[in-house]
DNA sequence: CTGAACTTTCAAAATAAATTGAAAGATAGT
DNA sequence: ACTATCTTTCAATTTATTTTGAAAGTTCAG
């Protein structure tokens, strides 16, 4: 395989994976792209190489950055924006943790916060009550191991779960 | 709150929650339905109490059940199937990180370690393969760590986390 | 201040995903 | 074998999401 058909493999994956998480395929796509090039891209650039509109190009970029995926990158003597990102995967994985955590896993703990203070009287509602006590702990739990990973240090990290996780 | 409210509250926030996850929204409203249903649901129930067709129904129960989080139950004497959720909520929780692993994290490692033949002689393709090099560990921590809360019994699992990530 | 260069916005259009419901397919009792 | 009951399928429709592109907005050099 040559370079020019793994990059355009790699790009074309990462934009079908992303729909399976939620994702955005064009802001995936966006993210790998920059993720490989050697150079900071202009939205051109990115415009060019996806085959995108520029209106799609600014949206997506916009939420990589809102992401802290992707950075603002001037270059001396340009005009217009180029962007890079964070090549560092292990930062990357932190990051997407980190806000994963606060956007989703925060919201859920405090509907299940709330729904626990239902009255638990009949027979259906206890049942409902253990169900959310479940979920909640599970939930506490997601929310412990993804702080974890957010404050982990590269080595630690991977050190502790081979200790445990061997 | 009423246990009734509570429970409208829970399959609605399900629903909204998943789409997120890029899990279907009424295939999460049918799970958490069966979650709190203290007896097994036919799919005349399920269409009822959530509004929806026949078709989508039969459709998003046998997803549920192809992922192992719903199970057929045969009432004696009943033509009828129902239908049961696991209620163990941290079985659940294994079931979801062991389908994952398998639907989703062993398909990427493969077309990583493609992509990992690639000729690296240009500074661009060096760069790329520095990229792929650092998705792969990152990817190759991710199934370690799923490949263990698959493996755990509830009680270690937490216990192991409480000791690394208090 | 003006205009060129670039970025952002947003209503309309295109695309993708989910849902419906009627028809076809099973299955079991008689 | 027939029929009533229940399940599955799938083409058509609806709904939701993404993308476009032209217009408006911004910024800065001259």
């Amino acid at each position: 395989m040559t370079y020019e058909e793994a990059k355009a493999k790699f790009l074309q994956t990462w934009g079908t994976l992303a729909t399976q998480w939620g994702i955005n395929r064009t802001m995936a796509q966006i993210h790998a792209l920059l993720l490989v090039a050697p150079e900071p891209l202009s939205a051109e650039d990115v415009m060019e190489q996806l085959q995108i509109s520029r209106g799609n190009a600014n949206m997506n970029l916009r939420e990589l950055i809102d992401w802290g995926l992707i950075f603002r990158y001037l270059k001396p003597g340009e005009r217009r924006e180029f962007f890079v990102a964070e090549k560092d995967i292990w930062k990357v994985a932190r990051q997407v943790a980190k806000e994963r955590r606060r956007r989703e896993i925060k919201p859920v703990l405090e509907v299940l916060a709330e729904l626990q203070l239902a009255d638990a009287d009949t027979p259906e509602a206890i049942e409902f009550q253990k169900i959310i006590d479940g979920i909640s702990s599970v939930a506490g739990f997601a929310d412990s191991a993804l702080n974890a990973v957010v404050r982990a240090e590269e080595n630690w990290l991977m050190g502790q779960f081979m200790k445990v996780f061997k």
